[in-house]
DNA sequence: GACAGGAATGTTTGCGTAAACATCCCCCGT
DNA sequence: ACGGGGGATGTTTACGCAAACATTCCTGTC
């Protein structure tokens, strides 16, 4: 915030060494005895123009590919451009366009595969459409700090955001968001005020609990993720949900955080409950983890006790055994982030509304029907 | 899909109710029969500076925290520019001063944990820092792929670039990068023409198979990466340097891809060697798998097996059992990227050369000496 | 051969910001 | 009371690009 005058003295050094001689025929030559200190700015236009013998908007129309340019004209100023190793300055052209051509993403942690997989999917799409993404991670997931990483990504260069996170921590944040800001949200709630695009949580589980109920187990236990978290919240809602409409007993649900460790902690208790013989976990580092406390304590998967996931991570065949679980599709979550804030910034649609992306249950080793007896 | 007028209208009074009502009467009025097209660009320093009552310098003053401003005038300014919802246009500004204050990323994937780890602390320092950072995804490990994607990056809105890959894949890259932009490359070869920062993946290794060997095992086997991937590499010439230097035996080492599943076909190879005690795999992936195979096979792990893995990913110490592995510092990794390119921006300093950050080696319980016999 | 029509190219302008320079005004010392 | 110093504020300008408008020049037509 505060300018230390050590560094603007030093910015105002540099500068001079690049601005180079306002006169136009000196052209960009070093004066002679001149350290021959690089330049900050590369070729503009107008030295592309001067080389290639033509007038700036010429080479303009060339660099943007606009018709009404003669073939030998545009091979010149190509070739200047070549010389110059000129490339268009884009704070100029954004500025001039009004537009960035760049998504933001804000997202708490990059610790989450569903986080990492979905940003990776955005990157993908948007590189596709000619936008690039920019990351705004925030540390904490405060009201305050988001609030300031949304302050922050107003003053950055983004035609759009989206955010990956809980819909009720941008609520008080929003207001510093710049007005034509197009937002999208993953991993929400249905907003009614952003469009939402998200894994199809309900149905994920749904799957899951009538997979191991149609096996022939009298009920599911359940893993949850942590309270904050609002895919926890539905995966536990949807896990409830399903066991009640089939007349079952709903036992306790475990609380964990997400975390493999957590899993572990989680699954001794669990091992602990002799009537358990099926559990749903939220996720599958928790089921990891889970696997882990059944074995030690002797409980047999699937044998004795079916475990679930959901996400379907990579490694998730090589668990041991192989683990069943709700493969979420985040390549499409991702693009459809990207095109959804698309639509919007090119005006084609201001729907908001909850995307859904459909989930397919992975049955691999870790179910079975309940032990006989 | 299509644009319906009710649904902008929508946006646009919820766009409104954000922002508290950007000026509507200045300049840029709607021409009368038009559309309401809402205002695609906000408040401009000028607009504050007509409201305030102020020059729009006496604004930018105020915007950049620079002295020479009363308190009177600076919270008149203030005033106005929470009203009018200002914020300073990052393009403009960008021309102005000629820099971004953003770092772009290159790398090819999110897939595997060191990239995303050491993305996310990047993202960090780099926020610490008042740089956003830009990714740039590359779809696939080809020259042609990364030249272009460096093509891109020459347009795009970056004052330096961290590379996440090998240097050889830089080489013909290059010439397409604006000439003032910083490099730094993380996950590579000792580069005399770029910083490299890297995990010391020799001494990691060497901890790994010394640890190993002082259990008591004969020799190490090894379970590689990739052979396009420089750090499989190092790991691997690492592991037979040190088997060399213990005059042990170097068995022939099995190749992976980083993939549990690839180490699961790679343990069952293993699993028939009836002389192996002990094996480093290159990262913990591939350990997972490593362990499922041999579990099947009738292996245990650590009594008839020991197995060490490379990262110390969050999992690791759920794995059946705990697996003992070499810790990577990401974090690390990406503090000294951001903090070599932004040296590099204010010109501290242009040395080249490769930073090491040092692994520590966490014993968990997947190690312990040979089998006795 | 004069002229309309249109394609190729040039000139002007302004986007929002901040450096550089120009004023203004208040307070101080003599 | 007057001149000067310095802080507060205003004015001008340029950053690089591209839309809008202006000019040039060539072609074909009668």
């Amino acid at each position: 915030m505060n300018g230390s005058p050590a560094r603007d003295e030093r910015a105002q050094r540099h500068m001079d060494g690049i601005v180079d001689t306002p006169h136009r025929d000196g052209g960009r030559a070093t004066p002679p005895g001149a350290a021959p200190a690089r330049p900050k700015r590369g070729a503009s236009m107008a030295d592309v123009a001067r080389l290639a013998g033509v007038s700036a908007q010429t080479v303009s129309r060339v660099s943007n590919g606009y018709p009404g340019v003669t073939e030998t004209t545009r091979q010149q100023v190509l070739a200047a451009m070549r010389k110059l190793g000129y490339r268009p300055n884009s704070a100029a052209r954004a500025l001039k366009r009004g537009e960035f051509r760049t998504i933001g993403v804000i997202l708490f942690t990059l610790s989450t595969t569903g986080n990492v997989r979905t940003l990776e999917a955005i990157a993908a799409s948007a590189a596709r459409e000619g936008y690039a993404v920019t990351l705004l991670p925030v540390a904490v997931p405060t009201q305050d700090e988001v609030r300031g990483a949304f302050t922050r990504l107003g003053e950055l260069a983004v035609d759009a955001v989206i955010v990956i996170m809980e819909v009720h921590l941008l609520d008080a944040a929003t207001v510093s968001l710049p007005p034509s800001t197009q937002v999208v949200v993953a991993d929400s709630d249905a907003g009614d005020r952003y469009s939402v695009v998200d894994t199809d949580q309900a149905g994920g589980t749904r799957a899951a609990v009538r997979h191991l109920l149609d096996l022939g187990h009298r009920t599911v236990w359940h893993l949850a993720g942590p309270e904050e978290s609002f895919a926890a919240q539905r995966r536990a809602d949807a896990w409830r949900a399903t066991l009640e409409e089939a007349g079952r007993e709903v036992p306790e649900a475990v609380r964990g955080d997400w975390s493999a460790e957590s899993g572990y902690r989680a699954g001794l208790r669990i091992a602990e409950e002799p009537g358990c013989t099926a559990v749903f976990a939220a996720n599958d580092q928790m089921a990891l983890g889970l696997l882990r406390a059944l074995h030690e304590k002797g409980r047999a998967v699937p044998d004795d006790v079916s475990v679930i996931g959901f996400d379907d991570i990579p490694e998730a065949g090589s668990f041991m055994p192989p683990l069943t679980t709700v493969h979420q599709d985040f390549a499409e979550v991702g693009r459809l982030c990207v095109q959804g804030v698309l639509r919007q910034i090119r005006g084609e649609s201001a729907e908001r509304g909850t995307t859904l992306v459909p989930t397919r249950l992975v049955v691999r080793r870790s179910t079975a029907p309940p032990p006989t007896g």
